[in-house]
RNA sequence: GCGGGCGUAGCCAAGUGGUUAAGGCAGCGGCUUGUGGCGCCGCCAUUCGGGGGUUCGAAUCCCCUCGCUCGCCCCA
């Protein structure tokens, strides 16, 4: 026996059922970077390996453990892309765009990340990503974010938090590190297993740890906001106080850590309550160093990425997903020279925006009957060998109770023209 | 990488050692070879994710394995 052949773990088919939420935030999304003035860049999905060590960090568990990477036939070392910043950096860079002035970019499309797969989480997963290049000013923070919160908000996704923090300068991250670490070496043995691991790789990511002791420890540590110089908690007061003034309530966490090495100051999530433990739909924050870090001119910078795996859920569970449409017309057609008709009238009927299904089967006319029914179309066309001789065609009505079957020509305007006018009562054609 | 739950048809699902593996949805064919929605009839798993074992007998018990799923971790 043949093995089944399937997909790779976390390698998800999405269905002709699954599609309508992605499709609506896909147009959602162009529109709402349309009015904003963001224009879509795409890069490829392999890159070198070094981009992302380099980008990300080497110390994170995106870039430590999770990426696809493998040796081309020329030996190059390369990478499915686990995210969507360090290209779009390394694009702007290798294409000069920044001696253009500030960009206002956005991406969408997969990313890879080898992980245990879980609600709202796969190996192949969507974002779609907005990067403001060679903004520094607080007020570009409050855009970016607004942005992502109204596009949101236009998907009618309800009960979203905006979490913020600030992680500071790359100074005063690195003072609060040594406090941190200093405090938490004192009750080493009190962290669990994964903290103590964190202690020397990434000590800040503790404060995220969702352990309860170690939150209790947590309570009693040095804070960030603390080390903070008096620069960045004045920037950080901005970012407050413009998104108060756009009236997009948000709540301060100042225990949200982002897991990638590049961000700076600004840091937040959007999340649901809905999700399960994949809560986050939307994350971002400032990252001013990346682009020197590439290679690139010291250039302020922020950007988000939202999640489409989880976003889809979201519309899915409040039901604000929809199905695909019914096609306007289903075409029943049978016998010799009306099937030849048959298509050629589907062919023009589409050339004038109907959707048109033509039934393939030449089956009985009661089965495409059945199968016109089905289809949800609202009216059927009836192409039979009696009908092409006289070039009319028969239209019923499906789903209109008050409508009537009659005839029209075998035109394609005539159709399209009894279709979309307002009262079909009557037939022309009727004696 | 670690832990829990679960694998019977395209989907939902009964069956927990006795040999023809219920039922429903969907699909296909017919009643109805030119008029749908309803109804009726028929067809649709030599086999219970896969492999091995126990037994006279296994979907049911044991072992291994694969997959799905939820959580930890991580992150969007």
């Amino acid at each position: 026996m043949v093995e089944k052949l399937q997909s790779l773990r976390g390698m998800v088919d999405l269905l002709p059922h699954h599609t309508p939420p992605w499709q609506r935030v896909e147009a959602a999304a162009r529109e709402q970077f349309r009015r904003a003035g963001v224009q879509e860049i795409r890069t490829p999905l392999l890159e070198a390996t070094e981009l992302f060590c380099r980008g990300i960090g080497e110390a994170t568990d995106v870039v430590g453990k999770e990426m696809y990477t493998f040796l081309d036939r020329g030996d190059r070392s390369c990478t499915l892309r686990p995210e969507g910043t360090a290209s779009v950096v390394r694009a702007v860079i290798q294409h000069g765009l920044l001696s253009q002035g500030p960009q206002r970019l956005w991406y969408g499309g997969p990313m890879f990340r080898y992980e245990r797969p879980q609600a709202g989480r796969q190996r192949q997963f969507h974002q779609i990503g907005l990067e403001f290049l060679g903004f520094a000013e607080a007020r570009s923070d409050v855009e970016a974010i607004a942005i992502a919160w109204d596009l949101l908000a236009d998907l009618g996704v309800q009960e979203l938090a905006l979490e913020l923090n600030t992680l500071g300068s790359n100074d005063d991250r690195a003072r609060y590190r040594d406090q941190l670490v200093a405090y938490l070496q004192q009750h080493r043995d009190q962290l669990d297993s994964d903290s103590q691991e964190r202690l020397e790789r990434n000590p800040l990511r503790i404060l995220d740890s969702k352990n309860p002791e170690t939150q209790a420890l947590l309570s009693e540590a040095p804070t960030l906001a603390g080390a903070l110089d008096s620069q960045s908690n004045e920037r950080f007061e901005q970012v407050k106080a413009g998104l108060k003034a756009l009236q997009i309530p948000f709540t301060l966490n100042p225990r949200l850590v982002r897991g990638l090495d590049y961000y700076s100051h600004t840091a937040f999530e959007i999340t649901s309550t809905k999700l399960g433990a994949q809560a986050t739909v939307c994350g971002g924050g400032r990252y001013d160093g990346l682009v020197e870090q590439l290679g690139g001119a010291p250039t302020p910078a922020i950007g988000w990425a939202l999640g489409m795996e989880r976003l889809a859920l979201l519309l899915t569970q409040t039901g604000t997903a929809q199905k695909h449409p019914a096609p306007d017309l289903y075409l029943v057609n049978r016998g010799p020279t009306a099937e030849t008709s048959a298509l050629a009238l589907a062919r023009s009927l589409r050339q004038f925006g109907l959707s048109v299904e033509l039934d393939a089967s030449g089956a009985s006319f009661g089965k495409q009957f059945k199968r016109a029914d089905r289809s949800g179309a609202a009216w059927a066309a009836i192409v039979g060998d009696s009908e092409v001789s006289r070039s009319v065609v028969r239209l019923k009505p499906l789903r209109d109770e008050a409508a009537v079957e009659c005839e029209l020509p075998l035109e394609a305007a005539a159709i399209s023209g009894f279709l979309t006018r307002e009262d079909r009562s009557l037939c022309p054609l009727d004696p």
